[in-house]
DNA sequence: CTCGATAATGAGAGTGATTCTCATTTAGGG
DNA sequence: CCCTAAATGAGAATCACTCTCATTATCGAG
């Protein structure tokens, strides 16, 4: 039942977020061009955490020749109509996601090996807009990233390297 | 009555980070110097939340002649030693805050006048932990900001804007 | 289908925070 | 006081991202 639903929404998903960017684009006046077409196509063939960088080299693999400039103009865009959202892991570059046909939910990043695990919890979201309300804000988003170290990488000296340094690290500067 | 003792505390505090600071800096086989011992003094005489900017400003007010090249250097030591921490609440620049006497905390930061407020929620913590261990990971540190309007700025017209956008805003690039 | 106004694109310059290089000073133990 | 390792300042370098601008492409009107 619930895989039936889950089937026949992201049947439809894939065929609306197309219909979102024109119908998005139109209302903006903006054009439905060629490398704007092609990243579309690229970002929601696959995969939900990336960078601007990975999917400029995703365009290379797949000889789609995009400039950064546009690039980065169109992952604009895709955040504007929310298909897409931005997030600040504290890296260096920002991570961009799949928002249609996702629920709300925030990232557990695993410091040694990178990989972001999703994860929903209804309860801290009531707890935070309680925090905000006590405080007089009015809330609009939030980010919630807990950073550690995954099962995998537990395993490995890495992985124990970087729980280690968790208690007492370093942030190290050369020179 | 806790005036009294928070007055005292503060005393200590202000002994303690110089100790803690020099402690370190043995330990490390590093160096006490004039432009670390004025950093020192600026950083703990005051605010809270600051950016590397805007210690630097303070620094020029005061007449302390040092390069941003040092002052990097010195925030870095001062978070490898637990005196302060950074935080990436999604802006251009980092802000540091004082670690030493005062407990983790999470903030609010209001997108109309950037004010940053505190707030503590040991439900949220407790529910962040039981949600890495469900998920594998072994949590280290976490991120939450949330980001609204604060009571004043819901009052103004900027205030007002910046929540209307917020439903359905713009991310906007020129050109 | 043809045009023309308007928007988009690519290359490369520009930004701004942070980091690095390196020649020249210090700090501080012996 | 001396010596050596560490620190400093000035400016170059990074790096993700944005902007500039001359050259195309889009698309709706005619
Ligand atoms: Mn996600
Ligand atoms: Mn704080
Ligand atoms: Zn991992
Ligand atoms: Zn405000």
């Amino acid at each position: 039942m619930t895989f039936a639903f889950d089937k026949e929404r992201h049947r439809q998903g894939k065929g609306s977020e197309v219909e979102i960017f024109e119908a998005y684009l139109r209302q903006k006046g903006l054009k439905l061009t060629v490398p704007r077409r092609q990243l579309l196509e690229l970002i929601f063939d696959d995969h939900s955490h990336f960078t601007a960088d990975q999917l400029f080299d995703r365009c290379r693999e797949r000889d789609v020749r995009i400039s950064k400039a546009t690039l980065y103009r169109t992952l604009a865009i895709l955040t504007d109509c929310k298909l897409l959202s931005a997030h600040d892991f504290g890296g260096e570059a920002k991570y961009y996601e799949h928002v249609f046909g996702h629920e709300h939910h925030d990232h557990l990043v695993c410091l040694a090996c990178r990989k972001i695990v999703e994860f929903q919890s209804p309860d801290i979201e009531k707890l935070q807009d309680q925090a905000a309300e006590e405080l007089g804000f009015a809330p609009i988003h939030h980010s919630l990233a807990i950073f550690g170290v995954c099962a995998a990488c537990a395993e490995t000296a890495e992985g124990r390297k970087v729980i280690e340094e968790g208690q007492a690290g370093p942030t190290s500067v050369s020179d």
